[in-house]
DNA sequence: AATCGCATGTTAACGTCATTAGCATCAATT
DNA sequence: AATTGATGCTAATGACGTTAACATGCGATT
């Protein structure tokens, strides 16, 4: 009957859940994830601090529950990332998880910014792995044996992902760094990585 | 006269800063850097819980001073790390860098494993400039301009640091990795870049 | 339509922690 | 020996996470 996380008014909140994500995104952004705090969420949408306790078993849960949010939308960019050829693909790939993260900067830093023991979550594990399946897929064809192809999956992620987590520290020099050249530069990186496989000729 | 941190009788401690400081490296080792508590640190010294704020501001800038330490060995690594050609030394410096991280476990999550607004450590961000230098002599001696071997050190850094982080977070597929493996692909990553960069003929 | 039950919120605690203020102790200098 | 600055202590405050016990109201059952 109400559109979602319009209600708010009586005793039941309509979609307390849902809101408390949006929330702890707005405020992971605002004072990052250390500085989010339950307290403040329930506060800002006006109900108790047992409240949040209903959806989410502790805080972390509640963290956990954005980093699966940031999941699925990384996912979903470098899933969509297209390309001639699957180095291509790879390469795209890499770039649009550069872009997804700097255009989601909340949701990437609940994702990478605590401690969170990744083992202890395994929503976050599950929501993470077609991240990895988009990479793996385009890899599969460049490579022969599936181990080589897991291994250049590998790379890959950590060339998207270091270029990521250096953007968010604002660690590539001072100043807020536009995120495209960065983005470009880690396809260009995954480029030449699947270049050198080529000419070292260890593929298919 | 003593030995440092073996002092620890009557009133005063001895050098109860370098205690503190090595009391959250193995504190943060055992339950990760949101897990660490000054209050415990303090109680493991047989101090109390104001005693920390002689040394430091506040919490933060404790495991800002493990961060700094944690620059510090890394940078020592990424520096001493050889090579035939710069193309060499720059790939090994990567190896170093995620080798170094990987046997110091403890110092490197505190250095990432915050959000920790480097911006906001100055003495974070000056005891990370070495090991970025460390990578910029290289990367000048294969690009032609200045601007080049910023970009390329950026690259170089994003590879060595993404295989870093992933490797902290068990996220290279379960278990613990051995680190040597991934710490010689993300050695392979850069001599492909390099070797990527010499063939496209922007560079001396 | 009246009732009942479960999901969802509330109030009221408790314990831990970070942090500060004011006092105590010690070591070195004068 | 007296002084002084560095270092540690005690006590208190306030925020937060978390839990227990109680309240409310939507929706299904009768």
């Amino acid at each position: 009957m109400w559109v979602v996380g319009v209600k708010k008014r009586g005793y039941h909140h309509g979609d307390l859940r849902a809101a408390l994500i949006d929330a702890a995104v707005q405020l992971i952004g605002e004072h990052g994830v250390k500085g989010f705090t339950l307290a403040e969420a329930s506060r800002q949408l006006g109900v108790s601090v047992a409240a949040p306790y209903r959806h989410f078993a502790d805080r972390d849960r509640l963290v956990a529950a954005v980093a699966v949010q940031a999941c699925g939308i990384i996912g979903e960019a470098v899933g969509a990332a297209g390309g001639e050829t699957p180095a291509e693909r790879l390469a795209e790939a890499a770039r649009a998880y550069v872009s997804a993260a700097a255009a989601n900067r909340p949701l990437f830093v609940a994702l990478v910014g605590v401690g969170l023991d990744k083992r202890r979550y395994p929503e976050v594990e599950e929501a993470a792995r077609p991240v990895a399946q988009a990479f793996l897929e385009p890899a599969r064809l460049i490579t022969g044996a599936e181990e080589d192809a897991v291994h250049l999956t590998e790379t890959v992620v950590a060339i998207a992902h270091g270029h990521a987590v250096l953007l968010m520290d604002a660690s590539f020099g001072p100043g807020p760094r536009a995120a495209a050249p960065v983005a470009a530069r880690a396809a260009h990186a995954v480029r030449a990585v699947v270049e050198c496989l080529r000419s070292a000729g260890s593929l298919a």
